[in-house]
DNA sequence: AGGTCAACCGACACTAATGTCGGTTGCGCG
DNA sequence: CGCGCAACCGACATTAGTGTCGGTTGACCT
């Protein structure tokens, strides 16, 4: 054989990890249905037929992707939220480190939180489970804001104002993907100057 | 021939007019790729052949929908905005009549706008497109507000804050569709009540 | 050293989708 | 009435993607 190229011959894990990454860039630029595992193959640089040596299926390597970035996620967000100082400390520094999470990994971002219409019931419903504690954990923050000023955080307007914030910060991050020259705290500011005062002036 | 189920033929104005809703109906729920046209042709009531009668290719089909419904769009939101009253009557009106639009035709609001990664690149340019004639609306009318509490509407952060103020807004019409039991005018109040004062007492 | 396991690959079968072609038939219009 | 256009359809060609199978070979372990 006047083969050349020596593709190295890696360890289980290190391959899964290599197709993974690759996986989560492809997912993300493309979508689940239009991405092929040959492409995602390809950016691995193995043969196509080895995906199946390491995973069963197109589905099973999203979900596994899925299930390694939101741990990714949790683990980036709580090493930074260390739960102290007043309310309002801990909101903006939740706000920052959301805003930091999106900045290192903006395809995990993409892969886990915007809404794409997804026909697979079990795709669906883990998506759905990742996105729902993200809310939870926002409302349980907020909670206690709205309790301080007379708002039943249960009641339905409430409700709908939390979900306006968790999207509205993903929009944000969405939109910093084009403006990355603005730095972070900019948008830090903005996110907690329109939450505290709404558009009445600026502290 | 046996036949006995009198299929109707339509003229093609009327037969367009079927396709496209049904292609609005599955587009919306499985996202461009998952689609099918033999799918989309049976919700139509029609062979799938005849899809290329009417419409050269499934992208073409779909930058139709997305015209059609954009144009749907801004009849609907005009329609409603009379441009009369003070600055916040007016948003409150359009904040109205967006929720107005997101009722009454959901899924034209998901195809318009949930942030679908798609590969095409004309598909990605109209969708952009779309979504920045919205854009630029809400910023023209946040940018009366914005200067006369002395914020540049061009300064970075408060270009953040309209692109939160969208995004939160599409958050709550999507979280509405899981509680279609909440009135349209606590959806209304909560954002405004966010907007104007933030998470402050409520008026 | 040599044997075993797993990483790796090419060829194949199968499915589902898009798009084409030729033909048929209902409907409007002179 | 009859003529022609266009709405409609079934059969086909083609492509692209998933998942399977058998075989090869490198690396580790005793």
């Amino acid at each position: 054989m006047v083969e050349s190229a020596p593709k190295s011959r890696m360890s289980g894990p290190a391959r899964r990890a290599v197709i993974t990454a690759a996986a989560l860039r492809i997912f993300a630029e493309k979508g689940y249905h239009a991405a092929s595992l040959g492409e995602i193959a390809k950016a691995a640089g193995v043969a196509r037929t080895v995906m199946y040596d390491h995973f069963p299926s197109k589905r099973v390597l999203l979900l596994a992707v899925l299930q390694e970035q939101n741990t990714a996620l949790v683990e980036y967000i709580g090493a930074r939220i260390t739960g102290r100082g007043t309310a309002r400390e801990r909101m903006r520094d939740t706000v920052d480190a959301y805003f930091g999470f999106a900045q290192s990994r903006p395809e995990a971002r993409k892969l886990l939180f915007d809404p794409t219409s997804e026909d697979d019931p079990e795709i669906r419903t883990v998506r759905w489970g990742i996105r729902e504690a993200r809310t939870k954990a926002v409302a349980a923050m907020l909670a206690q804001d709205m309790r301080e000023i007379g708002v039943d955080p249960a009641e339905p307007g409430a409700e709908a104002v939390v979900e306006f914030i968790i999207t509205g910060m993903d929009g944000v991050a969405q939109w910093w993907e084009h403006r990355p020259e603005v730095p972070r705290s900019t948008l830090v500011e903005g996110v907690m100057w329109l939450l505290s005062s709404g558009l009445g002036p600026r502290p």
